[in-house]
RNA sequence: GGCGCCGUAGCCAAGUGGCUAAGGCAUCGGAUUGCAAAUCCGACAUCCCCGGUUCGAAUCCGGGCGGCGCCUCCA
């Protein structure tokens, strides 16, 4: 695992055997969550399942940082208290997490819940020396603290410090606050140094020692928190302690707009949106729920853990497309295992841990060049949580199970059952490594909204067809389409101007495209080319495909 | 200015001293198909440039060039 305070990968060790304490730095609730916001989770949300996998029992905390300066001026500016903003966007986070399928994390402290502690650490970090007051706020002395500096590797002399208004009731222009007296107006708690509330930092070290005890495992967030926010936790907690607060700091890659400098949701998207707003919000920052509305959770789960999690991901939604893309082919897969064993891919019985999932190769090939794959996935996963070396391998699990498919004609009706035993086991494990990526444990939810807009679509393909059909003086086929529709709740009306349509429901999307799948087959077996190719390919523009299989048509949106 | 990261095929991306440089998307052949789709088989990179270390470097070192982050709120 690679460590940031020491720059280079180590081995995996932990603080108390068999045990996990993950402390990541979650989002200060000012405003709606954006897709950068879901890095951090989404990968320490593959650790702790790959963790887990591995034998270890893993506490995983992430915090919520509900006071501060923005939330006080969010609140002003709305009108409504601070409370109110934090829980509005808590929910905000909440319901995008459950959209990415981040479903791990134990513990969701608040920083307004943790104020005993918090007050805690700030006296004993005056009564040790390391801390003063000064007019009431409180503030961290980093000339006493020797190793500040360790974490982001900078020295005292290099550094600017807040300065601005502040700067008079400091001894060091680098210290920082740990407690901020109130201004009228503001939430403020009660405090030995009267009524305030915590500083920016202080928050974390009192809610992972509460929930992780004073040294922990691993400590994760954005790499944009190592300075001054994780350098700021070290010290403070370090001081207090006298101790390492964790073995392994652990930073993910920051997400980039594509087409233009700077993170997602950073200072040149804030200028450029200051400056008329040139740069498109839908780049990234914002409309994070429309964006997982438009290609839904498991896409964007997908195509964060596509790249190694220290790297820098560009960001843009055709690149989100391309990962959805390659994962239909897994979906792909999973009806076609549905064809051969009548089974659903997801009520198979997956095994939970390293050990129960090793393969018993026997006699069969199949199972050999299984085991190997998943030796080679597990090898990626155990060099520092590489799971894009991981997601190669299951592309090759894949292409391995769809051959065999394909060798022993597993999908005609007089296959040999014997042939899909190894065909099931090694689904199994496919299954098995793709739920340490917190993938394909469920059917993936169908984008918002999209059938709808298709149906009306198909309907029109549907008419156009019957007044082709009418104008033909082919009455059969023209009724068989009103008699195929009327079952599912939709009438037709012909009127001077066209034929209108009306009603329709749930299921109706689905019954429309049997009646287009059957009426296609009439007109194969009738050789009539010209009338089937004419339904394929109208389809085909709206982006439903048609796949002709021994055991009928089936469809698929793309 | 200080601290740091990155540059592998048209695009995305693993690999960080030694088997034929994973995988995905796109493209082009072939098998299959009435034609398709899907699936399978195959094609597609001397790893930004220059020098050095080494029997051997995409991988280590030095120097360029180019891109990016932090140093102020940030996931």
């Amino acid at each position: 695992m690679y460590n940031t305070l020491t720059k280079r990968k180590e081995p995996f060790r932990t603080v108390a055997p068999n045990q996990v304490g993950i402390y990541l730095c979650g989002p200060t609730v000012y405003d709606k969550a954006h897709i950068g916001h879901m890095v951090g989770p989404v990968i320490f949300d593959c650790v702790k399942r790959y963790l887990v996998y591995c034998g270890y029992k893993v506490t995983w905390v992430v915090n919520i940082t509900d006071v501060d300066d923005k939330l006080i001026a969010k609140a002003n500016e709305r009108g409504i208290s601070m409370l109110e903003v934090a829980e509005e966007n808590i929910a905000d986070y909440n319901d995008n997490l459950a959209a990415l399928g981040v479903d791990q994390i134990d513990h969701f402290p608040r920083a307004t819940e943790c104020m005993n502690e918090i007050i805690g650490i700030i006296e004993s970090l005056i009564e040790q020396g390391y801390a003063y007051e000064s007019e009431g706020d409180v503030y961290f002395d980093v000339g006493k603290d020797s190793d500040y500096g360790k974490l982001s590797n900078r020295t005292l002399e290099a550094m600017q410090g807040e300065g601005g208004g502040t700067a008079a009731r400091k001894r060091g222009l680098a210290d920082f606050a740990l407690w901020k007296v109130a201004k009228a107006g503001e939430p403020s708690w009660e405090s030995p140094w009267g009524q305030g509330r915590p500083g920016w930092h202080i928050e974390c070290s009192a809610m992972s020692k509460k929930l992780l005890g004073e040294t922990f495992d691993i400590h994760g967030g954005g790499l944009d928190l190592v300075f001054p926010h994780h350098e700021n936790e070290i010290a403070q907690s370090e001081c207090c302690h006298g101790k390492p607060m964790v073995t392994y700091w652990a930073h993910n890659g920051l997400l980039r707009a594509s087409s233009a400098a700077g993170k997602v949701g950073g200072r040149g998207e804030r200028e450029a949106a200051d400056e008329g707003g040139k740069m498109s919000r839908s780049k990234g920052a914002g409309g994070l729920a429309d964006l997982i509305g438009r290609q839904g959770g498991e896409r964007i789960r997908f195509f964060l853990l596509r790249t190694h999690y220290r790297s820098t991901v560009l960001f843009n939604e055709p690149a989100i497309e391309e990962a959805g893309t390659g994962l239909d082919t897994f979906y792909r897969f999973f009806k076609r295992y549905e064809r051969v064993t009548g089974q659903n891919v997801y009520d198979l019985e997956v095994p939970k841990t390293r050990a129960a999932g090793e393969i018993v190769a026997g006699p069969s090939e199949l199972l050999a060049e299984v085991a190997e794959l998943r030796n080679k996935y597990l090898k990626a996963m155990d060099d520092d949580f590489n799971t894009g070396g991981a997601i190669g391998e299951l592309f090759e699990l894949v292409r391995k199970l769809n051959k065999y498919c394909d060798d022993h004609e597993l999908e005609s009706p007089n296959k040999q059952s014997a042939k899909a035993e190894p065909f099931i086991r090694g689904t199994t494990t496919l299954r098995e490594l793709a739920s340490i990526l917190g993938i394909f444990s469920k059917p993936a939810a169908a984008a918002r909204g999209a059938d709808d807009q298709l149906l009306g679509q198909i309907m029109q393909l549907v008419l156009d067809l019957r007044t082709e059909a009418r104008a033909n003086k082919n009455f059969a086929t023209a009724d068989a389409i009103r008699d195929g529709i009327g079952p599912l709740g939709i009438t037709l009306e012909d009127r001077a101007g066209g034929t209108e349509w009306s009603g329709g429901g749930d299921s109706t999307l689905d019954g429309i495209m049997q009646l287009l799948i059957e009426l296609r087959q009439t007109a194969r077996a009738n050789k009539d080319f010209a009338t089937s190719d004419t339904i394929r390919d109208r389809l085909a523009e709206l982006g439903v495909t048609l796949e002709d299989r021994p055991g009928g048509t089936e469809w698929s949106q793309g």
